[in-house]
DNA sequence: CCCAATTTGTTCGTATGTATA
DNA sequence: TTATACATACGAACAAATTGG
């Protein structure tokens, strides 16, 4: 029924604008409110349509958008589900750190290797004014950091700081971050509701710290990368702050802007 | 009348697969081989769906693909047209670098900075195995090596080392590099026919040269970004290859992997 | 200033193909 | 085999932006 001016004269879908983007918002609303949940799927098509009061294409304009951003996924035969994080996702979107190579591979796209990763410290702090602001939090609410050390074929390359809030994740604690059988991008999901969808990032080169060169293994004086993260959730919320420092003796981060849509 | 099982029975498209997929593939080698050149109009949906024998849904799912990609841009009223590279797509796609700044500002988006470009030198050169391993070329093909030093806000940050094929930019000179009254990829395209497309980026951290540190002015055993980067056209074909030093001391090398589609 | 022609943008509904269980 | 669900293709109707008269 929503055609353009519509006073929310159904159960369904309101707001201005166009159409399939009025839908769109109402299925990131259910996912959000956690109606659909991570790995469940949604009603069919037809039925999403006639609930919502909307063609099937129209429907399908919204679902195609969301799936792009990684939102959901469709499978032929099976139905559409929200999706979950998983070590795959994480390799492909997340993860950029890979060894050194020449150009000579191109179109082979190595696929990246997992890191082994060891949690070095997790501990309950108050936030300081610079991970406040990105969390947009108040100075001094609690948080957590955590410390851990990335391994690729057994040699150490990154280390990483952590810093969530503690209100936002609550009933986190040391065992369930250690004890996680997925991803932590996945533990989030799971465990706290918290999807991440994307992040900001900005490197720079710096010089390594006495306690880098110690968990790294790199010699004095020898740069490292140091790569702020800010992951991101619905409605651009902030959720997570990494600092990573790479150690690229061996190892690049790599961007790979192809279809940047 | 191409359904799938098609044995170009049409003078339009042919091949195997989809056949949104097959006026994609069909609209693509038509700019490819310059029967459309960037700037220029296409014809309207109408007659390029009835040309392709192909409805108007389809041809609009291929042109969606193509906009997607930033092949093409369309404009209500207007018409659809071979997108042309400018400054704004500059810096909103490949350039990278932007002052130091803190968290606190997040969907702000601060519009990046247009860099000064200063040319430092301009050489022929024969290609080693590197750059002819990443451009595809022959060890020995001829080559322009091409040294820029860009500023920001009047501050030497970045020095670039860019290198192509003499026989892809038949007819490059230093006076035409020097005075090309727009970007690079400007230049590429308009006066060689050569579109670049996307890049793949490779980051990691160095210590300055000499040299590096004459040209950005840093001091002694200041660390450095180095990207890598390659740049790639229609096909994936790698068209020019350029290693960027990054003088991070006020500047971060800036992904921000949002739809990434 | 307005009108009309042109072109893309959005929405609708239907029919058929393909993958899954 | 059958039923279900998504995938593709088609074309019609109307909305919105642009341009030129």
């Amino acid at each position: 029924m929503p055609s353009v001016p519509n006073i929310s004269s159904s159960p369904s879908i309101s707001g201005p604008g166009v159409l399939y983007l009025q839908v769109k918002r109402e299925l990131l609303r259910r996912i959000e409110t956690h109606q659909w949940r991570p790995g469940q799927a949604l009603p069919n098509e037809r039925t999403l349509a006639t609930e919502l009061q909307v063609s099937i294409g129209t429907l399908r304009r919204a679902v195609d958008e969301l799936v792009h951003e990684h939102v959901l996924v469709r499978h032929q035969g099976k139905g559409t589900f929200v999706k979950l994080h998983s070590k795959d996702r994480y390799l492909f979107q997340f993860f950029r750190v890979q060894a050194h190579e020449d150009w000579s591979h191109l179109g082979l796209k190595a696929a990246p290797e997992y890191p082994q990763v060891q949690c070095l410290s997790f501990e309950r702090q108050r936030s300081d004014e610079v991970s406040a602001g990105a969390l947009r939090l108040r100075e001094g609410d609690p948080i957590f950091v955590i410390h851990n050390r990335l391994s690729l074929s057994g040699r150490p390359v990154v280390l990483d700081r952590i810093v969530i809030s503690a209100s936002l994740f609550k009933g986190m604690t040391e065992k369930r971050f250690r004890e996680r059988e997925n991803t932590i991008y996945n533990l989030y999901q799971t465990d706290f509701g918290i999807t991440v969808l994307h992040t900001q990032e900005r490197a720079r080169a710096v010089l390594a710290t006495r306690e880098a060169m110690r968990h790294l293994g790199v010699t004095n004086g020898a740069p490292l990368l140091e790569v702020q993260r800010l992951a991101l959730s619905f409605g651009e919320r902030p959720v997570e702050l990494r600092t990573s420092l790479i150690a690229s003796q061996r190892h690049d981060y790599v961007t790979d802007v192809t279809r940047n849509e």
